[in-house]
DNA sequence: CGCCCCGCCGTACACTGTGCGAAACAGTGA
DNA sequence: TCACTGTTTCGCACAGTGTACGGCGGGGCG
């Protein structure tokens, strides 16, 4: 009764010299830090190795502390994806009149976009579990940006967003097949050329009844996988902008 | 003691008449079975309603029994994937001759692979997870028959894989951003209408800055969102095709 | 009959997200 | 100085997860 307040021998007691002594010894654990933190290990592991326990071990904290800073994990992950989308450029309308600026504008966007999916491939893991992440600000952000970059064009207000949805739609499919197997290719820790060398012979004995692919899988793909990729996504997009300046032209026309 | 062998009144005790009597009744458990009901309770509550055991508990077995007939998780949800693309009808090259006929093809094989995942949006929480996809026979069995219109419309070789590219690409791309929207409505157990028109006054005043979105969600979207899906996806592939087509006819000119 | 093999399953392990209540702390007013 | 308040931190606990392992029991074969 007297000890405790008094000399406090009792173990567990706390006492001025021994006590842990951090009055708060930093603003201690932030949002912006719990994100920056989680984005760090996805990028390092993937997703699967982030846990809220793990990542609180990273940030010297309690697992549940993370909490109070985020409401649950969906949520962090949805702040860490729109981080992301904030580090690309955003396109400026200015000079978008004449159809190779715009078109260089657009392309130069998708294969932002692209890159940073397939440089965080964890990405498409995450997309999946988050609802609501096209109305994160970052995102947001871009899209505006995008639609400004079209108007200024010269396309009318539909078209535009018209426009943008094919592209983003065709960049976001392309890329997420893309990461899906360079997520798959991270978790076999091996380099991309020598795991396709591994997995090739597979590959075309599967399509062995699909004359077509088994073409595609001997020829095409033997040498150099990663250009073939960029390649294959530029014209991609290519071929996207000209049916959408088709479009344009046509309603001109008429 | 005697009790035990002659007349086995002790609780538990295999008697012959009460003894299961199961001779192997059935094969019991096969690799279609659990893929079957797999689907079916991704269908009936998404994602997260898919564990071993419960899925096993569905199936009268025990947890650990499915794994004679399947990997592990990753696999199966690979196997359930294949077999909804099993399910989409395959486009025939005949008659593919005319520009027409073509496109009505691609357009249709675009419009039920997007329908597929939007009428099972849990499957873009597991693309993510499963590597692979894209290797499954059904899936490939698909690609094949869309490369073969293409071929049979005129197109080169890598011409027509291009063009499946970007219309897969756009495809995929678009219905995962649907899925993801419909996979969060469905978690939230409302109406869509109503669900959009309790969301949407957040989406308007957190779109204030962006004058180009805050137009598009007042105006646009205001009404018969799911047809509004609709239109956009067919008129976005149509723009795909234009320049599919585009991309054809300037190689005859030249 | 005995043997082996293989499908089945109970148990166990390591790990997950997160609710709850207690603690530690900063700030305020008396 | 003290009590009180509101916020942040965290240990504990719970209900689950995927799946490795070892045993069990029955069918097929010698």
């Amino acid at each position: 009764m007297a000890a405790k307040s008094e000399n406090g021998t009792t173990p567990g007691i706390p006492m001025p010299w021994n006590r842990p002594q951090r009055k708060r010894e930093q603003p201690s654990l932030s949002r912006d830090q719990i994100v920056a933190e989680a984005f760090a290990l996805l990028d390092a592991n993937g997703i699967e190795a982030l846990s809220m326990r793990k990542l609180a071990a990273r940030l010297n904290a309690g697992a549940t502390s993370l909490y109070t800073h985020v409401a649950n994990k969906e949520e962090l992950l949805a702040l860490v994806v729109d981080q992301i989308f904030g580090t690309l450029p955003l396109p400026e309308a200015e000079g978008s009149e004449e159809p190779k600026v715009w078109r260089a504008k657009v392309m130069e966007c998708a294969e932002s976009m692209r890159a940073a999916i397939t440089r965080h491939p964890w990405m498409v893991g995450v997309i999946g579990d988050v609802g609501m992440i096209y109305l994160g600000p970052n995102w947001m952000r871009l899209c505006e940006a995008q639609l400004a970059v079209m108007e200024t064009a010269g396309f009318e207000f539909s078209e535009a967003n018209e426009a943008m949805n094919a592209v983003v739609g065709y960049t976001i499919g392309t890329a997420c097949v893309e990461a899906s197997w360079l997520a798959s290719l991270a978790r076999s820790g091996q380099d991309e050329q020598e795991w396709m060398n591994r997995l090739l012979p597979t590959v075309i004995e599967a399509t062995k009844d699909f004359p077509r692919l088994h073409r595609l899988y001997t020829t095409e793909v033997s040498s150099e996988v990663e250009a073939g990729r960029d390649n294959s996504f530029t014209r991609g997009v290519n071929v996207i902008l000209d049916g959408i300046e088709a479009t344009m032209n046509a309603r001109r026309g008429r």
